[in-house]
RNA sequence: CGGGGCGUAGCGCAGCCUGGUAGCGCAUCUGUUUUGGGAACAGAGGGUCGUAGGUUCGAAUCCUAUCGCCCCGACCA
């Protein structure tokens, strides 16, 4: 590892969309900066940071004592985060890229079903949240500030006050409805004892989006096709989540489902019928717009039992047959809410109807735990040597391994597969470093890249080099054209 | 918020009980030899021992306070 320059955070070139500019503009990365003296001519350029010589990631040999579960660990180790204080983590450039890949993922499937993105602040009014009767009601749970003119703000948890608050200065009628708003952005809950690292940390990244609608049953449809995009959206980051029939807490509201990870890591126990898990939901088309389809979308993914400690009904889960009936543990990765008029009557949100009355709108609100997907997706996708990602979230597609660096040909072989990936728009970590062969498998293990090639003298005598799956650990040898040409059909690029 | 534990080099730890030159492993830097699953040798750099008081000739070590972090419980995405 060499600290010398930082990288910018580019979108993955996969997830190329009309939303990507959108995301661009909201990172707010810094420039690739020099470091180093100008002597360097035997080094990669500088402004080339994908391979390892360049990049900057601190893997750790050793765990943190901190660190309690898996995902904790490896996301420590594998130099993706690091902790600022209790709860609050540093994204380093690797963990930072699979942040970028998750809330990429998130807007693309967003957009899909026409929902429309923007940002609202961090920091809220006080006020606000007294219109609504959560300032009381949230409790300590909300990091209260006061600024300097002894104004009372907070560190938003969620964002239905702020949205309706928009929503209502600036729509009045009902032909601007339907309506559906969402964000992604930090939020704020100050647990009394943060863990799991970015599992449940007190800051967190998080989308969360906002339906505005004239009618119940239009409301509903919103609820219905939000539960759609969320299954999309777990089934390209390599999930699998159970929507499960929840209890609405804190935000209130009448239909509600949690989306579950199964995980022995998880905090929250759950029941189901084991035929749920057979369902996927993969590449079907789907009308946003049809009630019809969504609703059936929604039928077929939650008419199996599926439900959390807390809403779990043991006389209807006797009634599927014993040998489908399953306990276990699952992870919260989102939520889908439904509460009708709760907020719009408390905060005056109405429109006018087709017959001139005013009329309060319905609403429902819908969360995905962005940061907290990260480590979620590890504790689903790991072995012993490190984590091991989705092709759809991976940081980088492929890592080179250089099993002899200096030696002509394996350098130039190496040169020429990291040119030709980034040629595609795929982006290869290249590592270059004059370490043994060990040691770079090591690292590529640990840090989850789906895909190897190695490359080395010995394999280059023959034309060959090798194509390692980090999932089958499976190998096979392909001259390096054939390799390119198996990568580039994975990703869906043209060769 | 109740109960427990820990703060000593970037990371993992020993030293504290019984006060007297601040150590070990990994990592880092230099050199040589190595190089297909975390290399070997030689050398080097890096710590006001969380902070503040106190006791003492002398404090990483004893006492007091305070801050931070972790674990169990309650709570929560």
């Amino acid at each position: 590892m060499v600290i010398t320059s930082v990288t910018d955070g580019t979108p993955n070139p996969t997830g190329r969309n009309h939303c990507e500019d959108l995301i661009r503009a909201t990172d707010a990365c810094p420039a690739p900066t020099d470091r180093l003296p100008t002597d360097a001519a035997q080094h990669a350029p500088r402004t080339d940071p994908m391979r390892l010589t360049r990049y900057f990631l601190p893997v750790l040999k050793e765990t943190p004592s901190e660190a309690q579960i898996v995902s904790h660990r490896l996301m420590l180790r594998a130099g993706m985060i690091k902790q600022a204080s209790a709860g609050i983590y540093s994204w380093l450039p690797l963990g930072f890229k699979v942040l970028k890949n998750i809330e990429n993922i998130v807007h693309e499937e967003q957009q899909k079903a026409g929902h429309i993105p923007l940002l609202m602040p961090t920091i809220q009014s006080a006020d606000l949240w007294r219109e609504s009767g959560r300032y009381e009601a949230y409790g300590e749970e909300m990091l209260r500030i006061t600024d300097r003119h002894d104004r009372e703000m907070l560190f938003g948890p969620t964002n239905e006050e702020l949205i309706t608050d928009i929503f209502r200065a600036n729509v009045s009628s009902y032909k601007d409805l339907p309506l559906t708003l969402y964000h992604i952005q930090w939020k704020f809950r100050d647990e009394v004892r943060p863990r799991f690292g970015v599992m449940r940390g007190r800051e967190f990244l998080m989308k969360d989006g906002y339906n505005f609608d004239l009618t119940r049953e239009d409301a509903l449809h919103s609820y219905n096709r939000h539960l759609v995009t969320y299954l999309r959206t777990y089934e390209r980051m390599g999930l699998q989540a159970i929507p499960m029939r929840a209890d609405s807490g804190p935000i209130g509201g009448d239909d509600t489902h949690e989306f579950l990870v199964l995980a022995d890591t998880g905090e929250s126990e759950v029941f189901y019928d084991s035929e749920i898990t057979d369902l996927k939901f993969g590449d079907r088309a789907i009308d946003y717009d049809s009630h019809a389809e969504c609703q059936g979308v929604l039928e077929e993914f939650t008419s199996r039992y599926a439900r959390t400690d807390e809403t779990h009904d043991e006389a209807l889960f006797a009634e599927i047959p014993e040998e489908r009936r399953r306990s276990a543990r699952g992870i919260e990765v989102g939520q889908i809410f439904y509460f009708g008029t709760k907020y719009s009557d408390a905060m005056g949100a109405t429109v006018s109807d087709s017959e001139g009355n005013r009329v309060p709108v319905h609403m429902g609100s819908h969360g995905i735990g962005v940061s907290r997907l990260v480590g979620a997706i590890i504790e689903a996708s790991h072995d012993d040597k490190g984590i091991i990602w989705p092709e759809g979230v991976t940081p980088f597609h492929v890592g080179i391994v250089n099993l002899k660096q200096g030696d002509g040909e394996a350098d130039a072989a190496c040169e020429s597969l990291y040119g030709q990936l980034n040629a595609m728009g795929l982006e290869p970590l290249y590592d270059d470093r004059n370490e043994r062969a060990g040691g770079k498998f090591a690292t590529m293990d640990l840090i989850g890249l789906p895909w190897r090639i190695t490359v080395g003298p010995r394999g280059l005598k023959n034309g060959v080099v090798e194509l390692t799956s980090r999932r089958t650990g499976v190998s096979e040898e392909l001259t390096p054209d054939a390799a390119l040409a198996k990568i580039a059909a994975i990703y869906g690029k043209a060769g």
